[in-house]
DNA sequence: TTTTAACTAACGACCGGTAGGAAGGGAAAG
DNA sequence: CTTTCCCTTCCTACCGGTCGTTAGTTAAAA
């Protein structure tokens, strides 16, 4: 129950953010009434807080998972789509509630730096500009998610063919293609 | 007095959203009651796309007024820290309240097109790959705004600086250097 | 027998919005 | 020049509705 009561209520969150979304929509979708809930979360914070933070560890374990860097930026253009859980980290660090602003920042921060460290082990040592490298890829990742929120699924996929094509010939010249 | 409630609500709407943002807080801002916003505003959808015109108006003047694609970027680390109407335009492109988000949408879409047709005037029309420069100076441009919400003034110039030197080397070859 | 998870009823606070009137300024009429 | 009138802009008081949350109860599970 628990976990379809988070699930409701990430998808919720992710379409009419923090504000946006009362306590009354969740239990009515979940199917329950509204003060059962409590049974639950203590509080419509700490709900969100649940969620928010098995989004950032479900993220958290594909990126150190992954091996291969265009891939790992491919797989956001399925998880935008089939992930209520991944729409809701999306646009919860794009807009967290104020009392959230904080926690979320850092996470974001270590987020952003555990990814420039994925960069770093997967590029070959011996580039001379693993730092730009590391930068650049947070760029394209960061743009491409932000396709997301607004455009086509094809468009996203052209942005990310054409980024990914002056990334290679920019830091992994020499490198088996992909 | 439109414009100073204008002002007010569209730095309140950009901190902390339309539905985090109640027309009390509004008034008290200004420093009127809540009943007297309806003198200027027939109701709190109206003032927000009052304020939401006016932020698209000023931004695609400043795309069209522009001549240098760099100092373009550049401008918009500036705009973010000083402009409140700009963040306002900036969080409610990321996430519009669902009366708007058709609407919105289809001005970003225009907006992308401005600035690809913009890219393409500006660059040199022997280049090869026009559109590809375009695409990507568009991917500059949104992993600059994300991170202007995210991160430290100097990281989003770290982050530009980066990207540019990318991007010169990709696209500007044999160009003059900025 | 205790715990859990659901319910109904209701709380005070706040929401966007309305009614009706007071104060002030500017233009028109005397 | 004064008076009247109107329009704008603000006010107080209040509306119905929804918000998050609590109290108290019930029924089934452990």
């Amino acid at each position: 129950m628990k976990e379809t009561i988070k699930k409701a209520a990430a998808a919720l969150f992710a379409e009419h953010g923090y504000a946006g979304t009362s306590l009354a929509q969740i239990s009515e979708k979940v199917g329950i009434k509204k003060p059962s809930l409590y049974a639950h979360f203590k509080s419509k914070d700490h709900l969100f807080e649940c969620i928010i933070q098995d989004a950032f560890d479900a993220e958290t374990k594909r990126v150190e998972a992954a091996d291969d860097l265009y891939k790992l930026l491919e797989s956001y253009l399925f998880l935008y789509e089939e992930d209520a859980l991944f729409r809701f980290l999306l646009t919860s660090s794009f807009f967290p509630p104020d009392f959230l602003k904080k926690r979320i920042l850092k996470k974001y921060d270590e987020y952003l730096q555990s990814l420039e460290e994925k960069v770093k082990m997967v590029l070959p040592s011996d580039s001379v500009h693993t730092e730009d490298a590391a930068i650049m890829y947070t760029i394209i990742l960061d743009s491409l998610l932000v396709e997301l929120c607004y455009g086509t699924r094809e468009r996203s996929q052209k942005r990310l063919d054409t980024a990914w094509r002056v990334y290679e010939q920019a830091f992994m010249k020499g490198q088996k293609k992909r």
